[in-house]
Parts: C-alpha cells; structure tokens; sequence
RNA sequence: CGGGGCGUAGCGCAGCUUGGUAGCGCACCUGCCUGGGGGGCAGGUGGUCGGAGGUUCAAAUCCUCUCGUCCCGACCA
C-alpha cells in the first residue's frame, strides 16, 4: 500500500546505518541507578548539564509512545488537550500566593523589560486563570484539560538521570466542577484512566494513598511502579482480597490485636554503663529490641506563654517514628524539633540515652505498640541507669495514646485483612482533589442555577511522562540491557541480517521482509550496518527490542530465519514465508 | 547549605606522592585478514590535563582562588 521511492528506500531512518544508534560499550562513571546507566548505554538520553537531559531520536521514540497512549486513555475519558507556555508570568503566582511559598525550587527570570517569570513547575494558575475568563456559566461545567509539557524545577539535588531531572516532561490535567460530587466523579474517572494507561504500558504498578497534605480530606492518590531503586516506600496488604495500599509515610499502625501480658517480674534497676542506644543496652542486657521502650523528647506546641515544653514519645525498641504523623499532633511543635540536651539535663535531670517513662514529669505521648508491651526495658532517667521489667499502671503512666510510628512489615494491615507488606515505589503519577484552593485565591467563579457566583472546584492529575520511561527499565531488565514492554519499545522488531553486504541473497531477503513488516505498520529497525554479527546482537539486546529476527545464508538455504524473543534464553527457527504473519500475532494485542 | 569524592581524547582510566617530551584500553579513520555473540594484524586521527592566578629555568604534578560534577546529609513534594 505504502510506495517508496528508491531514494527514501535508501535513506529509510530505520535502517540501522542511518540511524543514531549511540551505543556504548561501558558504564559511565557517575550513573548509579541500572535504568541511568541503561539509558546512557543504550543511546537513549545524554546529559547536557545536571539534571538535563537530550533526549536521542531512539529515546524519544520511547517517550512518543508513552505520549500516544496517555492520549488515547485520557481522550477516551473525556479531557481535551491544550498547550499552556512553558514560561509564566509572576503575576499569576503572586495572586496565588505561590510566589512567596515555592521557594528556590522555582527558576525565576526577567525578562528585557525587567518583569518578573518563571519556568513553570506545574500549571495550576494558568488554567485557572484561562477558566475564569472563558467560562460564565455553571452549565459549561464539568471540564478536564491536559497538556503534556515539559516542566522546570530546580531540584537540589537531581539524581539518577532523568528519574529526579530538573527538566522532565509531564503529562498534566486539570478538571473544573460546579461541586464536590462533580469532582468526585472526574476524579474516579481519572484514578481509572490512570490504570488502563499503566495497565497498557506493561507496568506492575500500584495505586496508592497519599498524604493529602494542608489541603485536607483523603482524596489523594500516587500511582507507583514497584522497583528496588524506587524512593519510597510502599507499605500494603498481603491479602489479595485487599486493595489497601499507602505511602509508609499515611499508612496507619493499629493497635495490636493481642491484649497487654500481666506483669510477671520485679522492676529493677540495672547498671548499664556507656549504653547509650537501643541496640548497645539490649545487647549489653541480652535482650530483645522488642522488649525495650525507646524515650524521645522533642519540643512541644507553644503555650500561652509562647514557651515550648518538652514532651516525651515512647516507641517500642524496634520501632521507629513517623515525623509526618508527630508533627499533626495537637501536643507537638512543628516543625518536629528534638530537645536540646542541654533542656534534657536541666529539666529532667538526665541525658539522651537513659530516659525513661519513671517518675518523669512532662506529657508523655505513647505509641499504641507501645502500650500493649509488658515487663519492658527502659532509661531510668538516671545516666547509666535502665530499669528491667517495667509495667504501665503498676510503675509507670503515659499520658497520651497516639499513632506515631512507622509501620513494619508484618503489622495487621488498616484493613482488617492480612498483614503490611514494604515495597518501594517510584512516583509516576498523582491525582488530587484540590477543591477550592486556587479558585477561591484567583476569584475563579461561575454563575449556579441561583445566578450567583460560586467558586469552581478542581482536580489535577500528573503523569511522569519521562519517569516512566526509567521506571519501566528498572522493572525490565537483565545483565544483557533493557527488556522493554512492547507498548514502549522504540522498535518493536529488530531484523538483523548477516553479511548483508556481499551476499546477495541475504540481502535481497531482508529488504523484501523489512518493506513487507513496514506495510504492514510494524515498527521496524533493520541492522544493515557492516559489523559483526556479535555487535549488532549485543545493541539490540542492550536496547532491549522485544522481537529479533535473524537473516543468514544458512537458514535461508533451508527456507528459514531465525527469531528470538528478548526474554527467551532460546532461538526458534521461522519458515520464511511466516515470518510476517508469526510476527503480526506476536504483536496482536498491539493495535 | 554542610560533609566527602572526582575533573587528563567521545567513554573508562593511569600518570600527580618525589615538577623535566601526556599515556593505556575501548571507540573512531585507513588497509589487509576474518565473518553466527562486542574478532585479528598493521598504520593513523584526536587532549589549551575544567578555568584563573601564583611559585619555578620548567607545572597535569606544588600553592591560592574559582567553576563543574557525583555521593551522603539537610531541604522540598
């Protein structure tokens, strides 16, 4: 159906010796996670400068396939696209009061004329602005747009290639209700969206709890690819009838099921000289972690005095605290700040390493593991000193109950059903109800069935577009290169002939199976560059494409070629005249 | 921002301690051989040694400053 003219045949960009393929043999030096060192390896991306990034033509092919699905998904649920400047006036920023907050993350500019910029982070302000002076009515209502643009934020610390870019391109959504409910169902729309993109990009993926931040309510939910190198963690239910899942940092300790042991021992007060931690005094006692009681003091909120008390927080040994869940506590000052030892010495006539819950004198917010422990070890709020086998009510008291610890593996998940499992995650996308926020900061408003006006309610959805792609390697790998999901592989069939250049055969062979595989709207690289086979095997496993055909005189002499699939450990031999159809039902669920 | 490492050819590195003609492997170019897993032989191209200043007859090497980059931490979401 296609025709090529012989020019275009000849200078065809997916012919291997026409195309950049920048391969490299070793490892750069400074890519430390495996999908950076991939990328550089396989000829995929190039660092300009920290945290920026080329992307090269075999790269981008990547991205543009990640970018075609999220379109599809996201036009199938009802967002309209449209293209927001990159570059942003301060004005907007300001009205929002973002201008202040963002802090250095945000790379301001002037412009010639002395005005104030900067390089936008996110686009909430400038949608929010367009809504305003576009939509009157509330009937216009509900609306979701998106655009996929390329972000600017200043990192500080950019890291594992285009993982944590300064520069990324992100796929960004924005949606505009009359109410509540409306968003609600936008947003469910979206959290579904969000699962068939990942789902048809071949990633093992997790929808997520997040913390919902200042913003308030539980309608925030992260999207993670589950990976080794992933930077956070992801605590869920073992159970496979649950679908809980929670960013470790939201995800709730319960009390543990089985009551309080009766006291069976004596307290006593043992010498501990020099033991200053948990694991030192344990080991020096014989102990189990999990039978001591760890004491932090920190500072605690103002009181009317504008003095900050000290408070104490008891974990078991084992445990440790979630800064995020002690600083939303009434009690606590925040941001969390631990006790001067000086303040400690003073005030509790002890020092860091030997407190304990004995006789001390401020509020003392108890984990709830905590308050199930029995015969425990603890500080004796005397500096060398700890009691063994202590007992809440009988030696001791708390004040407070509270979750402020870290879950562990193995804790009863929130559910009610099985038990928390860690994994780590890499953030790939994120949908937030952000409410009236910046509606009600920029005077966004609509006319309601009243004729008054009425604040607009927003969502936004974010996608990783560039992240995905060094997620979905970090998933898909081996010691060889990159395995790719076929829906991202920048080619999804690589034919690779042997001697293409002095036998005729082989030759003639190839061309008419790469035309053939090309009519037929396969993405096809044919390998005629003029090097040994073991060059072109080892770039097109590196690169990772999914489907290798191999054309040699051997096997075209018996009829056949040679195909292997990039996570097969075997050849299988293909008559010649199948090859296309083999291929096409390989690729079926493509299309 | 604090701590640490590293800047020498496109990539990976040696040389620096003890100053004296800038090297190795890969890649690249030419020729021949080879031709189913990063091949061999021979001959080549390519570097203001990150930059500036200083010490010295002489600086990749010693001193000062500076820039870049990576790691750890803090910070941020």
């Amino acid at each position: 159906m296609v025709h090529y003219f012989s020019y275009y045949w000849i200078y065809s960009p997916m012919r291997a010796s026409q195309f950049l393929i920048a391969t490299q043999k070793e490892t750069p030096a400074d890519a430390e996670v495996i999908s950076h060192q991939l990328m550089l390896r396989a000829g995929l991306i190039r660092r300009l400068a920290s945290g920026l990034y080329t992307w090269l033509p075999m790269g981008l092919r990547s991205i543009r396939k990640v970018e075609r699905i999220v379109r599809e998904e996201l036009d199938a649920a009802g967002a309209q696209e449209l293209l927001m400047p990159a570059v942003q006036p301060a004005e907007l920023w300001q009205e929002s009061g973002r201008w202040q907050q963002y802090g250095p993350e945000l790379l301001r500019l002037k412009d010639r004329h002395q005005r104030d910029f900067c390089v936008g982070p996110t686009h909430e302000e400038v949608i929010t602005d367009m809504m305003r002076k576009e939509v009157r009515s509330y009937k216009s209502l509900p609306m979701n747009f998106y655009q996929i643009q390329t972000k600017f934020r200043d990192e500080v610390r950019p890291r594992f290639g285009v993982m944590r870019s300064r520069e990324f391109i992100m796929k960004d959504a924005y949606s505009f209700h009359l109410d509540q409910q409306s968003l609600q169902q936008t947003y469910d729309t979206m959290h579904l969206a969000y699962s068939h993109i990942f789902t048809r990009l071949g990633l093992n993926f997790r929808a997520v709890r997040a913390d919902s931040g200042s913003i308030g309510g539980d309608a925030s939910q992260e999207f993670h690819v589950l990976a080794q190198s992933g930077e956070d963690d992801i605590a869920f239910s073992n159970d496979p009838s649950s679908h809980f899942a929670a960013n470790i940092e939201t995800a709730e300790a319960m009390l543990p099921k089985a009551p309080r042991a009766a006291p069976s021992k004596a307290m006593k007060m043992v010498h501990t000289p020099d033991q200053k931690t948990i694991q030192s005094v344990c080991e020096f006692l014989g102990l189990a972690a999990t039978q001591s009681l760890k004491t932090l003091v920190v500072l605690g909120h103002e009181d009317d005095n504008g003095q900050q008390p000290l408070v104490a927080l008891v974990l078991r040994g084992d445990h440790t605290m979630n800064e995020i869940k002690v600083e939303k506590h009434p009690l606590i000052a925040s941001p969390l700040t631990m006790a001067p030892e000086q303040r400690i010495v003073d005030e509790l006539n002890t020092t860091p390493g030997s407190i304990g819950p004995v006789g001390l004198s401020i509020s003392i917010i108890a984990d709830r593991c905590a308050t199930v422990m029995s015969d425990f070890t603890a500080g004796a709020n005397l500096p060398g000193y700890h009691h063994t086998n202590l007992n809440w009510e009988r030696d001791c008291d708390y004040t407070q109950v509270a979750d402020i610890r870290n879950v562990v593996e193995g804790d009863p998940s929130p559910c009610g059903h099985g038990n928390i499992e860690i994994k780590r995650g890499i953030e790939v996308g994120h949908i937030f109800q952000l409410g009236d926020k910046y509606s009600q900061a920029m005077n966004a408003t609509v006319l309601n069935e009243n004729g008054k006006p009425q604040f607009m309610q927003m969502g936004c959805y974010g996608i990783g577009i560039t992240r995905i792609i060094a997620a979905a390697i970090e998933q898909n790998f081996d010691e060889n290169g990159i395995m790719w999901p076929l829906a991202l592989a920048p080619f999804e069939v690589a034919l690779i002939p042997l001697n293409y250049e002095k036998s005729a055969v082989v030759r003639e062979t190839t061309d008419a199976l790469y035309r053939d595989f090309k009519d037929a709207g396969i993405d096809v690289i044919m390998d005629d560059r003029a090097m040994r086979p073991g060059v072109k095997f080892a770039d097109a496993e590196l690169i990772g494409i999914p489907h290798r055909i191999v054309i040699g005189d051997r096997g075209i002499d018996s009829g056949t070629l040679e195909y292997r699939d990039r996570r097969a450990v075997a050849n299988e031999d293909l008559p010649l005249t199948e090859a296309l159809d083999f291929v096409k039902a390989k690729l079926g669920h493509r299309q």
